[in-house]
DNA sequence: TTGAAAGCGCTAACAG
DNA sequence: CTGTTAGCGCTTTCAA
């Protein structure tokens, strides 16, 4: 592979001036411009990528953690950030992190040993304390609210929504309301689904809330566990659209009308929730990702809310 | 920022003995690894990543260039190079074409520059002999079936997909089948699926192919057209299970039964398949994604096979 | 407008 | 076992 002395040889020229036409500088006469430029095609060259990071001290790269890809909510984050990368030419790192709290220190450091300019954050497994020193290295802007004047925030008003879906269930007439959700009160989702349902509904027995809910089957299991006992909720607030269909399916296998004796509603308006007429609150991921990667590339640390939209179709 | 100089001063020793340290090289004393390690850990030192990419010339990463992301099938593959990544110790660089072929050549480019180490096709737009080329620069392997040698393969058996699927539908007594796909005959998908298609029932009248099919929005429009036409197809395969959403509902929406006047078959077997009890052909993308990074860092030129697995729900 | 030269931060002969 | 030194391939003063 020929390198920038190899063209400024053959071009008869100083690597500085090939540097320049590379570069695109002024003041390079046309005649040496074009004899580069010559060369340049003739070897079909292209700059070496680690020389120029290494020397410029910055890769045009974002990291995105998440827990992992193939999840409607978390591809939807990655479309956006995605569509503004392809924009502004910058290139993006996906960094599944499972949830493992090493894993993802080991990302962050991509920062400190500059592989990264600036890491979004969509879900994480750490404390915002064990994160906020690496924005000494890079700019970290996150996909949730959060107090912390050091992070940038792209945020659904999870909050919100969570108490306008309560609201609406109560106003229905629902006081036996269930809800799931993915992690347990460790995630900052959950937090705000517990907090929301308290100020609505006031407490709840812990029965109401089951957790680990990702997929369809997460939804049977949690159907099968709200549906079979005597606590007779009439209405389940589920965490996801997928998670949703698989407590309609389960309802619709044992005689329960939706929404006549159990109402639902999900989350993120997956394509399984539109075929199924599912009620859902949308919280507009793929907007919440491309605001992410604008904070990012401008190094801003603002807090931007995206406002959520709720879609009433037939299951409530 | 300290660098390695700074590290290795502090600790009264050369660059050398750092550098072997910091590379688990044997030969370095107890003492003076240890006086190193101390330093290291107090001026909290990382080595420079692209300093070392540099002299390394190799990156550890791979781009996996898509069409787009948020799209059942190329999520799933994702997903399994993912897993793999993480395993090895790999990063992935997510390249999205919108099948814009200049885009994908600068993408190709990348493993010119040095920037990454192998690439993945999930799927393209240029033709394999603009690709070829770049296979001197890095290892290029493929999510579908190539002849061309210098390219690893990692496929689902479409041919013999599609092949069992329009066997079993004229099997059921079908003779008037109408398919979607994604692309055009630009696509290798598309081609495979009008050579099976003909194999099967011989020719089709071209109102039975409906293209640019990629959502269930995309399948309601299929659906108008093919169910508004005297065409009156008795079965359709959609060319994924979104698609065959769209159709079902719009199916159903102007009173036609499925299976019993319709029968529609999907593919992938997404979410929203299973919640409406959808017949697919599942490709096991993620399986596919698997080991295709497995060919990608083996710099293997393998072609591989992945079975596909039919499976029969309601809708057929 | 141009080139020489000094790095960027690291690895790996090579010599001791 | 350890240090010296020569790069890796590029950008950017600085002086001309």
């Amino acid at each position: 592979m020929a390198n920038i002395n190899d063209i400024a040889r053959r071009a008869g020229v100083s690597v500085s001036t090939v540097s320049r036409v590379l570069n695109h500088h002024p003041y390079v006469s046309q005649l040496k411009k074009a004899a580069v430029q010559r060369v340049i095609d003739e070897l079909d060259y292209v700059p070496n990528r680690s020389a120029v990071d290494l020397i410029r001290k910055e890769t045009r790269s974002f990291g995105v953690i998440m827990p992992y890809n193939n999840n409607q909510a978390f591809d939807q984050l990655l479309h956006g950030i995605l569509n503004r990368s392809v924009e502004r030419d910058y290139t993006v790192m996906v960094l599944p992190t499972k949830y493992n709290t090493e894993k993802e220190l080991s990302y962050l450091n991509k920062l400190k040993n500059k592989q990264l300019d600036g890491i979004i954050i969509t879900s994480r497994a750490n404390s915002w304390d064990a994160i906020i020193p690496f924005t000494k290295y890079g700019a970290i802007v996150a996909c949730e609210y959060t107090e912390h004047p050091e992070i940038g925030c792209a945020y659904m008003d999870r909050y919100g929504s969570y108490l306008e879906t309560f609201q609406i269930l109560k106003d229905k007439g629902h006081s036996h309301v269930a809800f799931t959700t993915a992690r347990g009160e460790e995630s900052n989702s959950t937090q705000l689904t517990i907090k929301a349902y308290q100020q609505i509904f006031g407490n709840f027995p812990p029965e109401y809330h089951i957790k680990d809910c990702y997929s369809i089957a997460d939804g049977v299991r949690a159907a099968q566990q709200l549906l079979q006992s005597e606590l007779n909720p009439t209405a389940i607030y589920a965490n996801g659209d997928e998670v949703a269909t698989g407590i309609y399916k389960y309802a619709r296998s044992i005689g329960i009308g939706v929404p006549e004796d159990l109402a639902i509603i999900g989350q993120e308006n997956q394509p399984v929730g539109i075929g199924l007429e599912l009620s859902t609150v949308d919280h507009q991921l793929v907007k919440v990702g491309e605001l992410a990667f604008d904070l990012t590339i401008e190094k801003s640390k603002e807090k931007v809310e995206i406002p959520y939209r709720i879609i009433l179709r037939q299951s409530i």
